[in-house]
DNA sequence: CTGTTAGCGCCTTCAT
DNA sequence: ATGAAGGCGCTAACAG
């Protein structure tokens, strides 16, 4: 067993070269002899050749490496993102680096930091609300740098996502076209989710375009999780017995909403409509299919790195929206 | 604006010290003069320096990166991994660059390469399905290898996870001491999960024990999904009506299964048995909680961190168990 | 407590 | 088509 690693230098004794050929083979970089390139691969293979990025990294002054920070991997929308990210990066080589910053932006700014310090190519943010250090190191980097999930503010250099101010008030306009008056809003601690947040501020909105404003709320300071939805809509009902429909702040919330009706013997849209947000499959595979609005989180995911290696051009659009989509489903 | 990143040489220059003196404060190695300290402090302030861990790794030959690599981000007990092993790591000021396979080992093998070519302080890996290749590449690496979820095979260095045969076997255990007789299984495509066909072996053998065997089978070809566990029940109870009991791959079949009864009025436990596996919270958040069989994803991967970091005495034990738990839920 | 001297392993530039 | 020299930014190993 060989107690160092094999380098560049020893591949290229064994070949017979110079390190630079080895170098410019595995790289595919300029004209090679046919020859020269079948003894140098051998050599590789013989002495078990991997090649060192830190040391390539220092010397070209680049990464293949990409940062990736996320506020939490137990919502299910990240991970979606993720994937995303994870499949579009892999077709073009790059790697990603991933900080989690539990909703918290002292920690995303440390975090970014150490990112930073790694030179990453560029860098993916999951949400808009940074510290001004942060903002600073991300501007000073001078690589391109991504913003995901919401579009309702202006970016550092690029949003992907949808808007959620919008897609909330795509929902109160939907329901009062169902004929649904008496509004309730079930919702989670907001301080964490801003986007839940915005799509309360635009179902309002609508409400109040059309005369109308809720009836009842019951936001529970937790995060959101299908018991929370569940206790959220108990008490919705026992403190405003008249809504005629519940808002969830998400699906989660709204699937503890239909499990909360089917404990009591409530039937959805009939007895009371139920309608929550991302189109989550569970929702969709439920005896009857929740009705929500669909956004495509993989999709957020791949556009974000397609737009951020593509070097920024003058007429490249700043905010890539991906929309969304109303599920009529069957609870509302 | 600066056109070249500040270096530790500019830093040193301002505050009228040596590179080694930034450096040592910067990384708190030895003892410092306080107002030394300061002035460095504020020098690095002053110009927005940012370390490059990419030239620091090259010459101290160790980098803070940890190789991560997981078949998929899709089933939602890796996030959950990913999430202890996240949450471990930034407590020992580790980062984790993560691969996502997509159970393809030819994948896997092109991922660890590149991995590896990060130099990082150790591995882990989600499973024992590896390449020749990928295992010789792991043992000469020289670094800690963790294997995680299951403990059913040698790993190459320390496994973390639990026995998915004897979680299958008491499956088969408890629901004949339930009183179960006409077992029926309902799963996934085994390709991608070899701990679902462990489990399946486990329970096989449990019945097999007991002088029974299975009453009827239904497996899909596809992953596995709250959709796949409706449908695989509806149609294990065409094929086979007799069943009492219908054990399923994991929570997220079993939740389907749940659905089917409910859309056929079909009471659970009463009727018909339900058994998962897994634990997660949506079983538990139906409106009757699914009996499975609860593991703990994010203590293995914290586990998994914490193993690794230590550095392996002669003692310390290879496979770390997680355990499992019953839960008597109210479906079987 | 601080500084000097040498690289780490690779890639860029300029030759040949 | 290949090579030689030099340096990327930082830190280990010794001084002093």
């Amino acid at each position: 067993m060989r107690k160092t690693a094999p380098t560049l230098a020893n591949v290229a004794a064994l070949a017979g070269v110079s390190q630079i050929t080895v170098s410019r083979i595995l790289r595919n970089k300029g004209p090679i002899a046919p020859d020269t390139r079948a003894r140098v691969m051998s050599a590789v293979q013989a002495i078990g050749y991997v090649p060192n990025r830190v040391a390539g990294s220092l010397a070209s002054a680049g990464s293949n490496l990409m940062g990736v920070v996320i506020p939490s991997l137990s919502n299910i929308v990240f991970p979606e993102v993720l994937r995303g990210i994870h499949e579009a990066l892999d077709e073009s080589g790059f790697q990603p680096v991933v900080a989690v910053t539990d909703y918290d932006m002292a920690r995303e700014e440390t975090l970014l930091r150490s990112l930073l310090a790694w030179k990453p190519a560029a860098m993916i943010i999951a949400g808009f609300d940074h510290t001004d250090e942060s903002r600073r190191m991300l501007e000073n980097s001078g690589i391109r740098v991504a913003e995901l999930m919401d579009i309702d503010a202006e970016p550092i250099d690029i949003a992907v996502g949808l808007s959620h101010r919008r897609a909330g008030h795509a929902t109160g306009r939907h329901l009062i076209e169902c004929g649904y008056r008496r509004f309730g809003y079930v919702g989670h601690d907001w301080a964490a989710d801003r986007r839940a947040r915005l799509r309360y501020d635009g179902l309002c909105q609508a409400l109040a375009e059309a005369g109308l404003s809720l009836a009842g709320e019951s936001v529970g300071d937790g995060s959101s999780s299908v018991f929370a939805g569940r206790d959220g809509l108990a008490r919705l009902r026992q403190s405003s017995p008249a809504v005629d429909v519940a808002v969830f702040s998400n699906d989660d919330m709204a699937v503890g909403g239909v499990f909360h009706c089917m404990a009591e013997g409530i039937v959805p849209k009939a007895d009371l409509g139920l309608f929550g947000f991302n189109g989550l499959e569970i929702g969709q595979a439920l005896p009857v299919p929740l009705s929500t609005i669909r956004s495509d989180r993989y999709r957020i995911g791949r556009l974000a790195v397609e737009h951020i290696l593509n070097p920024a051009r003058g007429d490249a659009p700043r905010i890539i929206d991906v929309g969304f989509e109303i599920v009529a489903g069957g609870t509302a």
